[in-house]
RNA sequence: GUUCCCUUCGUCUAGAGGCCUAGGACACGUCCCUUUCACGGAUGUAACACGGGUUCGAAUCCCGUAGGGAACGCCA
């Protein structure tokens, strides 16, 4: 038997970093047995459904990379009336029933039952009524008729053996007055006619198993295997949501994530194979297994995901992370420097958690003047740091076609050594303020040979004239 | 309210009755390296929710309690 698995989200909303790990379990369990992932638009809420939203979906699951199988993507919507299809052929069989009650009788029905202290439930009094004593003018919805005693089981691959008494179930809607499915039972119809052997989804669905499994059962087709994940909390342990910042996959791309990164993060939350922290999809595929799934809720942990995300920074492509840079800079930016980015980015990449990062700290090597940040600019106004500076300045002239790591950094050490009693620091810190505006830069002998003779020197007087204006250097 | 699910360091987790003096990762502390910040290396603090069973032996099996979550729509 082929595996197919499938993700089945409802566009009401940009891809939730829920969605995208469940989306990523369907995907490993598909690619480990050799098996088939589809994807499925639950779009039948017209109201909330969106364009926009399904295509947001696409993008992120490509941006993952989530390949999904089939001719098509299907749509839910366009199924309608192979659900009202098969909703008469239930009543035909006499595994369901057309149900006349009003609203109005429905609520009386839910308050009764609230006043009694029990569960709203419909009172299936149209469950063997004959259909001529329908009242006139009232469309009637389809309902199943639900097994009255004993239980339901459902053998859940992550959560084990879960049984409901059949007393809860009550006897719910297939298709609506309108003729349209509910959602309960389009499920299981598609998932049906897809051919889905392993149902892996949101726990929140674990209830809803117990009703689809009644509709599959009435039909007399086999039953998939059912797999419920626990949801993921935010850092509190309360159920993700805005309050907690990022739980859209587009808000982690644009904090600077990688997809491996998050990919790995994801999988491995909720997900383990013995002791393993890094790995590709492709290998978590490898190890995949349902029942490798832990049936307890997780959290999400941003400095967790930052430290895999520095993994892949450091794994990435040079000109890909140049390219984000680039892309993500509002800076004009020419030839020059592209060069000087690509030539640092080495020394750039592994320093940073993030593309956001990464981008902050590379640019010095994108602007033509340097701008001082308020650490910077202390360490400039410094009677010391002026006095540092026009040594640098002068040492670092007479460099001429050497100017290289090795040359610039014998003339520091050598100030440092016959001026300041071999304290570098005293060197450094002004330095490395007036090439690069900040107070931490990559290595700043490398970073000042990328940048050139003339781009330093240019940045030294800068900052020569920056600490005459600023008043402290008499010396 | 009813039903269902869950519970190992702060967080993610390993753990399938003896391998557990409970392991790893992130975070945190200390030290080393160092031109800064990181990285890296070393090291340390830190958990089986609670109470009963079963067993020679329980983190692991069973039952309760507490806490957390989910579902109960002509929403999906």
């Amino acid at each position: 038997m082929t595996v197919i698995t499938r993700f089945a989200p409802s566009p009401t909303g940009m891809l939730h970093i829920g969605g995208a790990r469940t989306a990523l379990f369907n995907w490993c369990y598909a690619k480990k047995t050799g098996g088939k992932f589809l994807l499925r638009i639950e779009d039948t809420d017209k109201e909330r459904s969106t364009k926009e939203a399904i295509e947001a979906i696409f993008r992120d699951l490509k941006w993952l990379g989530l390949d999904w199988d089939g001719d098509a993507t299907v749509y839910q919507s366009a199924r309608a009336a192979r659900h009202a299809e098969v909703a008469h052929e239930l009543v035909k069989r006499g595994r369901a029933y057309f149900c006349y009650c009003t609203p109005e009788e429905l609520e009386a029905m839910k308050a009764e039952a609230q006043a009694k202290g029990e569960q709203p439930r419909y009172n299936r009094m149209w469950r063997d009524r004959n259909p001529s004593e329908a009242p006139a003018g009232v469309k009637p919805v389809i309902r199943i008729k639900a097994p009255i005693d004993g239980d339901t089981v459902i053998e859940d691959a992550v959560q084990g053996r879960v049984t409901v008494p059949n007393s809860q179930l009550d006897d719910f809607i297939l298709l609506r007055s309108d003729g349209s499915p509910t959602y309960m039972h389009a499920v299981v119809v598609d998932d049906a006619d897809m051919g889905i052997t392993h149902v892996i989804r949101g726990d929140d669905h674990l209830n809803n198993a117990f009703r689809q499994k009644i509709i599959f059962d009435a039909m007399g087709w086999p039953v998939p295997v059912f797999g419920h994940v626990p949801l993921i909390h935010g850092a509190d342990g309360a159920k993700l949501s805005k309050r907690h910042g990022a739980q859209s996959v587009g808000e982690f791309k644009d904090m600077g994530y990688l997809p491996e990164a998050v990919c790995n993060y994801l999988l491995r939350l909720g997900w383990s194979h013995g002791d393993d922290e890094l790995f590709t999809k492709e290998q978590a595929a490898e190890w995949f297994d349902v029942n490798d799934i832990n049936a307890g809720p997780s959290r999400l942990d941003m400095k967790k995901l930052d430290h895999v995300n520095t993994h892949y920074m450091r794994l990435a492509d040079d000109t890909r992370l140049a390219e984000e840079v680039i892309t993500r800079n509002s800076l004009k930016i020419d030839e020059t420097h592209k060069a000087r980015l690509l030539a640092g980015i080495h020394d750039l990449k592994s320093r940073a958690a993030t593309l956001v990062q990464l981008t902050s700290e590379a640019k010095f090597y994108l602007v033509d003047e340097v701008a001082y940040d308020e650490k910077a600019a202390a360490a400039l106004n410094d009677h010391d740091a002026h006095h540092a500076m026009h040594h640098i300045y002068d040492a670092l002239a007479r460099l001429g076609a050497d100017f290289t790591e090795t040359a610039i950094d014998t003339a520091c050490r050598h100030i440092a050594e016959h001026v300041y009693a071999g304290k570098l620091a005293k060197v450094m810190m002004p330095l490395r303020a007036a090439i690069c505006g900040t107070t931490t830069s990559p290595p700043l002998f490398k970073a000042m040979e990328i940048l050139g003779q003339a781009e330093v020197m240019k940045r030294l007087k800068a900052a020569l004239h920056w600490m005459h204006d600023h008043g402290h250097h008499h010396h």
